[in-house]
DNA sequence: TATATTTACGCAACCGGTTGTGTAAATATA
DNA sequence: TATATTTACACAACCGGTTGCGTAAATATA
């Protein structure tokens, strides 16, 4: 069949149909389409001429099962629609484009069984590199260690893993923490309650640390009634203010482990009719656009979400052009951001 | 090289690995993975119980380049950290997940440019079909052309493409502004201003002719200057709102073409005293998270955009199974969901 | 016992690019 | 003029699965 009669029929047009149609061998295309300098003029003119005109579309697929890299770079996050990681998304995207990559992305909905089967599954697939923030239920870490195995760069964000050695971006939690909470501190609080993460990941432990690192400097003494493991979620963030209220806990502030929690926190409050900041300030960590909706807006910890996303795949690519042996661990900076959900003292 | 010697150099274990240390032939290999019945018991167990020890993972590369599918469908969408759309996506991949398949998402980021080149990366990886929100600049269509010439399932959702035939999945746009403007009517209001989309979108043409309706049912004239092209971005309400405030256009009443332009008027004419639903009632359409969160809080136009995304992977999986001359277009309910922002009679 | 059928597997082509090697013709160098 | 080099292209192997077809041996049927 002619290349025109395929192209009529809406048939795939290869670099065969090309080869033919100049008499020419589909080595001499495939050339030609690079701009190979063995190749001579014309040819390669005829070649993108007809290229062109039939509008020729490289099976990237086949490409790809020779070169053995398939441009692409897999993502796994808990979940798509939290403000925080398709932020995230958005800079890895943005980056991994410019660079040729298209990007795979996938989510765990927070379940361990999910995250080892995605992983299975661009692995299967070939990603040339997968980047990753693990779900709050993962303890084991072996279905990462294939991609080491294989020399596929890894890159761990935001929730890093404990006990596997790997390239990560993530933010001072730790140092975030202590600033915030010393800030409750100056603004009076006493005795300040922590809604903490699930404390099997590290940015979890990392906040409570410092949570507790700047009572400590104060001279406040660290009260594990004021500690809930709580969770990520706004749900959460309620349920876990209805039991601290039912508790009877006395608390005169309350560091939630994100924004999402401290919005349940604050709705709750709001609902019993408690003043934040008067009788509890709230505080969160993310800096979600939502925090500056609530009413009064939000105290929170600001995480440069586009960039760690950038970072992320800035490192992915340095591990691609030269791989390495050492690992890259890049902490970005947090900004505290100071809005009227904390603010006690009269200005 | 044997099977052993390779998997402890991490080299990819393959069929042929696998085949010769059987010694059996690799087409044996992959009908013994597949439990074809023409293969005997013993030799599929030996094939399997290898493929475990050694843990094979299928080049899933190779094999959509023989079978001519890759078991992936692409998805574009103008911005990924909006709530509605991660939460379609979110719908789209549990249905694609289950059936088996991956989903690649890229951004247009609004740009017309851009969508045109990841549809072309989406039409070279070969995906087996495409979910589309078109960006806001999108007015030729001719780059999705291919993939229908090509019979590769088309479905566009939320932002419909005009002048291209083709599967949609869609909430009636029409009818939710309609019943909202009503409801703002039946709170008392008279000057109801409208902050559209971009106009050549369907959804804020079909949104703005639900309001422009609802009004002349009440006799009320539909007023141009009560008529403001805005966006869909907070930023793009703010300005807008002070906008109207400098034009000293009197209203008692603004319709938001989405919450996010509706969180931006809220927070404007909150900042500036104006009292509402007093003074201003407010409205918008989505119902995101942010809604509850705004005091007063919002009402809105539900949109189900989890099951919009289910309903455009399923649409997509029909297509694949039996691809149909005809074009399904589902037109899925919306919610009128009143809260504070808009009740200005007492009760 | 002779023929038909089933079982179990190998061979080789195929998917659509990519690339190492070979070679004839054209040009350059000795 | 004889040899060396460059130019421009073809051939064929290759990537790693998949599948149609062929066939010998084992079993079933007549």
């Amino acid at each position: 069949m002619s290349i025109e009669d395929r192209y009529k029929l809406n048939k795939e047009i290869t670099l065969i149909d090309i080869a033919n149609e100049l008499n020419v061998s589909k080595s001499t295309v495939s050339r030609a389409l690079q701009n190979h300098h063995s190749i001579g003029a014309e040819t390669t003119k005829a070649v993108h001429e007809l290229a062109k005109k039939y509008n020729y579309q490289p099976n990237a697929i086949a490409s790809s099962l020779f070169k053995k890299s398939t441009k692409t770079i897999g993502v796994i996050v808990p979940i798509l629609s939290h403000y925080f990681f398709s932020t995230v998304i958005a800079g890895i995207e943005d980056v991994a484009y410019k660079a040729g990559y298209k990007v795979i992305i996938c989510q765990s909905h927070e379940l361990y069984e999910r995250e080892v089967i995605v992983s299975k599954t661009l692995l299967s697939a070939k990603v040339d590199g997968l980047i990753v923030s693990v779900s709050k239920e993962t303890v084991n870490m072996d279905h990462f260690q294939q991609f080491l195995d294989k020399n596929i760069p890894l890159i761990f964000f935001d929730r890093l893993p404990t006990g596997i050695q790997s390239n990560s971006v993530s933010v001072d939690d730790y140092e975030g923490a202590f600033k915030i909470v010393e800030h409750l501190i100056e603004q009076g609080c006493k005795r300040i309650a922590h809604f903490t993460g699930p404390l099997n990941i590290a940015l979890a432990q990392n906040r409570l640390q410092g949570y507790k690192d700047a009572l400590r400097k104060h001279h406040i003494p660290v009260n594990d009634e004021l500690i809930y493991e709580c969770g990520f979620e706004r749900t959460q963030g309620i349920t876990t203010t209805e039991k601290l209220l039912t508790d009877q806990v006395s608390v005169d502030a309350i560091f939630a482990v994100c924004d999402p929690v401290a919005i349940g926190v604050m709705l709750t409050l709001k609902q019993k009719s408690i003043k934040i900041p008067h009788d509890i300030a709230v505080v969160g960590f993310n800096d979600d656009p939502t925090a500056t909706v609530i009413d009064p807006p939000l105290t929170t910890v600001a995480q440069p979400a586009f960039e760690i996303g950038v970072a992320a795949a800035d490192i992915f690519l340095k591990q691609v052009i030269g791989p390495s042996r050492s690992y890259i661990k890049e902490v970005l900076k947090t900004n505290l951001t100071i809005r009227q959900s904390s603010l006690r003292k009269n200005r």
